[in-house]
DNA sequence: TGCATTATTGGTCATTTAACCAATTACGCC
DNA sequence: GGCGTAATTGGTTAAATGACCAATAATGCA
């Protein structure tokens, strides 16, 4: 069996990891950390999907400690949480590429015979 | 609207992030980066689920290109897809340790009162 | 005050996920 | 061949996720 302490690293790894995996969300990840901060409004227009559901992905990623907000009158904009981030997803993308590598690798190989 | 690239791109990141968004698999991959290969009897052992249940977690950590398998006789051993992994949770940790530390300052901010 | 804009929250529903048990496959050994 | 062990796959079910619409704040301005 896990021990507590390991259980609990785990889930608290695996809550960073959820809040991330959803391809909208990346993708707000992605745009806030190449162009700064984003309102709720243009990253709904920039999405195409409904206001509420922009807005619910925003809190999974601010629960998460990933992103940030600052109410300015009506508009509410979101930030990234930590500098961390960009880290993190210079780790990810090695890992997206070196998957891309083995698997052109084993293409190649079928091709070959 | 999102571009088609950047859409394929967001979907290529959130597919491996969705694939470590779970405790178990979080804790088998820091497991197996700590002491090396496990096979799925070991891993079944220490997790004290279902052999079918982590098999299956093996399967998706396998497909998206985080572990690799290598039969010996009846038994699989999984081990690391890629050095990068490493990396990848070290980043992980580190926005862990970020996200802990502003929780810990804002917990300090509401006693000071 | 009334109205428009921005964002969040409640509600519903379809899809996905993940657990277990059971059945099957694959291999080694007697 | 028959048996035991290791692992995967099929099937079912409960829970979680994510989408939309509708309703509700919250703010700024005429």
């Amino acid at each position: 069996m896990i021990e507590d302490t390991d259980r609990l690293r785990a889930e608290a790894r695996a809550e960073i990891l959820k809040a991330l995996a959803h391809p909208t969300r990346v993708y707000i990840v992605d745009l806030i950390q190449r162009e700064g901060p984003y309102c709720v409004c243009q990253l709904t227009e920039r999405i195409g999907a409904d206001t509420s559901t922009v807005s619910r992905h925003l809190t999974v990623l601010k629960s998460a400690g990933i992103l940030k907000d600052r109410k300015e009158g009506t508009t509410v904009y979101y930030s990234l949480g930590c500098d961390c981030i960009n880290d993190f997803m210079t780790g990810l993308e090695s890992l997206l590429r070196a998957r891309h590598l083995r698997d052109t690798r084993r293409f190649d190989a079928v091709i070959q015979r």
